[in-house]
DNA sequence: CAATTATATTCGAATATGCTAATATTTAAT
DNA sequence: ATTAAATATTAGCATATTCGAATATAATTG
């Protein structure tokens, strides 16, 4: 019983451990956005996406409708924002022991300091 | 530099994305613990948890110091258990789409009908 | 220093994930 | 009805995870 929440929870954490699928959700965090619009943002193959995308809707992480032509897609519910921001804090709490991203991350113009 | 703070939480949340790992951050909580006592409380495999132990280890979310003998454990960061309770708020908010798991965790007398 | 206890690491097999290329499905437009 | 556009699904391969069994490493005790 415990075991299922924490089935449940890995679940959802696994489908959040790409980054590709992080990168959907911030896109979604706002606004409603199309298949289409999402494979523009992100720069990568539509089957990758939709892949991806799959991923989130068989979680329900995100929910989907059609439009015509095109499928809409929309984060189910603001909490997972919430997660991914927590990690954001988390990430930035912990700037110091992750040195080797900061340098890629926050010093692209000290290069040759 | 987007991209490596989403790979940056990618790999967190891959982390989490294990029952037995998340069991070992919430025993670890509240206390400290040793591994031996993990392993006891988990009742699984000491290899299996040391390897288990050895993913958040290395993803940085546990601390680790020896005591004599034993290894004692311990959560690196709190912000980590808000991220897993704002998972157990997640899962109550959707417990009716979850209706699968619900069965299973809430209803085990009822069975029968 | 042997023997014991606690913990970690390595190996190999099974399963799961992620990607690209190819193909299918659905809706819209001619 | 064809054709085109948007999206999804499938197949196959490469890589990653997970697990138990076996082995290694540390510290403790006798």
């Amino acid at each position: 019983m415990q075991d299922s929440l924490r089935r449940f929870k890995a679940d959802i954490f696994q489908a959040l451990a790409h980054p590709t699928r992080i990168a959907i959700l911030e896109f979604l965090s706002a606004v409603e956005l199309s298949a289409g619009a999402l494979i523009e943002k992100l720069g990568m193959e539509q089957a990758n996406v939709s892949q991806h995308l799959a991923v989130l809707r068989t979680k329900q992480l995100v929910s989907n409708r059609k439009s015509g032509n095109q499928v809409i897609y929309a984060v189910r519910d603001p909490i997972i924002i919430d997660v991914l921001n927590l990690m954001r804090n988390y990430f930035h709490a912990h700037l110091k022991e992750s040195l080797g991203m900061l340098d890629e991350i926050e010093k692209p113009l000290e290069t040759a300091r």
